[in-house]
RNA sequence: GGCCCCGUCGUCUAGUGGCCUAGGACAUCAGGUUUUCAUCCUGAAGAUCGCGGGUUCGAUUCCCGCCGGGGUCACCA
């Protein structure tokens, strides 16, 4: 049975290119009828981040994605977490030593550190580590572990090999086994590092298939090695092409703004556009649909479709529109229920009072989400429709040539005889038309001097509808204060 | 620098030897929807397929070299 994991580090937020190759694992398990499985890797206790773990969990949950095992709902292969199995990979650690696979360090960071800087001073480009104590006898390793030393347990790496695999997105790889280091496999503190963890986890949990990014490509003949070591067979691997931002020939990051799912989820993107958005950045089904759910996506996934390419751009501007077509595509009512989960969930102020289960709420979503690309525009789009606009007078004046207060007067005596029975989008719009024709004014200058008066606004939603949603009472009494 | 991977419009990409006078989408520009902004519709511009050699009747597609970009060389993942 194909079964596919996702391991993220909580050393802070969850990135977006953590969600989508856990979005790529996840509808490859899926769609081959597998499991998915999501595990914690927090072997590095020096960039532990308190929370973050919980934050992952909600995140990917909030985005509408869920785990057949992992952390909260268990599985045959519990704890999910690697802080909670550290004697596990000591274990194996151990067994490799015994096989000779494998052998103890005690060198000090330091020694470490200079060993490197003394071969670069060399001239050595790729330093490694230079084997010193795989020559200690087993009396002096003996000694050494009863005097309590430090040590580590590295990988012996065998010599005068190549290391060949078949990558599922780049096809045949090869590596030679001379350019490897003697990886550390067990830290000092009893941890075990990436390599080892992964290898026996993946292992241990049934793992049979790995997509992950292409920063691990390097990692995979180390972990290929520990496999055959362990008498354990290999799952397939697929390296993903990484994400960078438009223009930056690197990886994104958070000097170029939100990086974090939570971040764009805040900024008001719906989790179905921003998993549309990153479905497509390195993977298209070869067709011309580019509109995705999760579900429909399953269906099409195939890793033979990733792209085998260095860097991805992350395109904002795309992404923007999708969002901004995912919103429009909302029913008016279910987008007010939206913005208002969204707003509690993420503890948003609008600045305004109001009740997104009105029917004004829904009735100013109708007029207002053609211009929404993310629902935190909405605050700026309406807020006019639920507190009183600021108007700038300097402002108004060059709409009307000056001459505003004549117009203003002009409509506010026109309106002012409409019954509230007649206060509808149709009549306004044809009295006014009606209006300003006998009084030989333009309908610029007109309505963008009503406009501004009633909105604070130069840009809003066609006029004759803002002053039906506004009501007459609202629009006489702004008429009045801008006249003054 | 060693090793590994990659190279089609500004961006995401389609394309697996002839269907390509290289297609779509975002962005850009122009026009339309008789007031603004947006939506929507139509159209335009935009890629000598990184460069140079081969192989072939024919190369974006196959091979080689070069150049460019990325990744990796931690008791981080």
């Amino acid at each position: 049975m194909v079964k596919t994991r996702m391991a993220p580090s909580p050393t802070g937020e969850f990135h977006i290119g953590s969600m989508r190759t856990l979005l790529y694992n996840y509808a490859f398990a899926k769609k081959n009828n597998g499991k998915f499985v999501l595990r914690i890797e927090d072997t590095d206790r020096e960039r532990y981040v308190e929370g973050s773990v919980e934050r992952m969990l909600d995140v990917i949950r909030y985005c509408g994605l869920d785990w057949d095992e992992g952390p909260e709902v268990g599985g045959p292969n519990a704890p999910y977490v690697q802080s909670q199995r550290l004697a596990l990979y000591k274990n194996y650690a151990l067994q490799l030593v015994e096989q000779d696979h494998a052998y103890y360090c005690f060198c000090t960071p330091e020694r470490l550190e200079k060993m490197r800087a003394d071969q670069r001073a060399q001239g050595v480009a790729a330093t490694k580590y230079d084997r010193t104590c795989l020559s200690l006898s087993s009396e002096q390793v003996q000694q050494n572990l009863a005097g309590s030393m430090p040590y580590t347990i590295r990988l012996k790496v065998p010599k005068d090999e190549v290391i060949t695999f078949t990558d599922l997105i780049l096809g045949r790889v090869d590596y030679p086994s001379n350019d490897l280091d003697d990886q550390i496999l067990l830290k000092s503190d009893g941890f075990p590092t990436y390599h080892l963890g992964v290898v026996v986890d993946d292992h241990l949990m049934g793992i049979t298939h790995i997509l992950r990014g292409s920063e691990w490509l390097a990692s995979t003949p180390k972990h290929i090695l520990l496999y055959r070591m362990l008498g354990w067979e290999m799952p397939a691997t697929g390296h993903l092409p990484n994400l960078k931002e438009v223009g930056a020939n690197k990886k994104m990051s958070k000097r170029f703004g939100d990086v974090s799912v939570t971040e764009f989820l805040r900024d008001g993107y719906l989790p179905e556009a921003l998993l549309n958005f990153i479905m497509l950045l390195g993977w298209n089904p070869g067709t011309e649909k580019e509109l995705y759910s999760v579900a429909e996506f399953i269906r099409d996934f195939t890793v033979a479709k990733i792209h085998s390419t260095d860097l991805v751009a992350f395109d904002r501007e795309r992404l923007a529109w999708l969002n901004g077509y995912y919103i429009r595509s909302l029913a008016d009512r279910e987008l007010c229920t939206r913005l208002l989960a969204w707003a509690q969930k993420w503890q948003v102020q609008f600045g305004f009072d109001v009740d997104l289960r009105s029917e004004k709420a829904v009735g100013v979503i109708f007029i207002v989400k053609d211009r929404m690309r993310t629902l935190g525009d909405f605050m700026l789009l309406a807020s006019y429709f639920f507190t009183e606009p600021q108007v700038d007078k300097l402002e108004l004046a060059k709409y009307s040539g000056g001459n505003q207060a004549a117009i203003l007067q002009a409509f506010y005596q026109l309106y002012t005889e409409v019954g509230q029975d007649a206060w509808v989008v149709n009549h306004l719009d044809e009295i006014s038309h009606d209006f300003i024709q006998k009084n030989g004014l333009t309908p610029k200058e007109a309505f963008m001097t009503l406009r501004f008066a009633v909105s604070g606004q130069s840009a809003t939603p066609p006029i004759f509808d803002v002053l039906g949603l506004l009501g007459k009472d609202t629009v006489l009494r702004r008429i009045k204060s801008a006249m003054t």
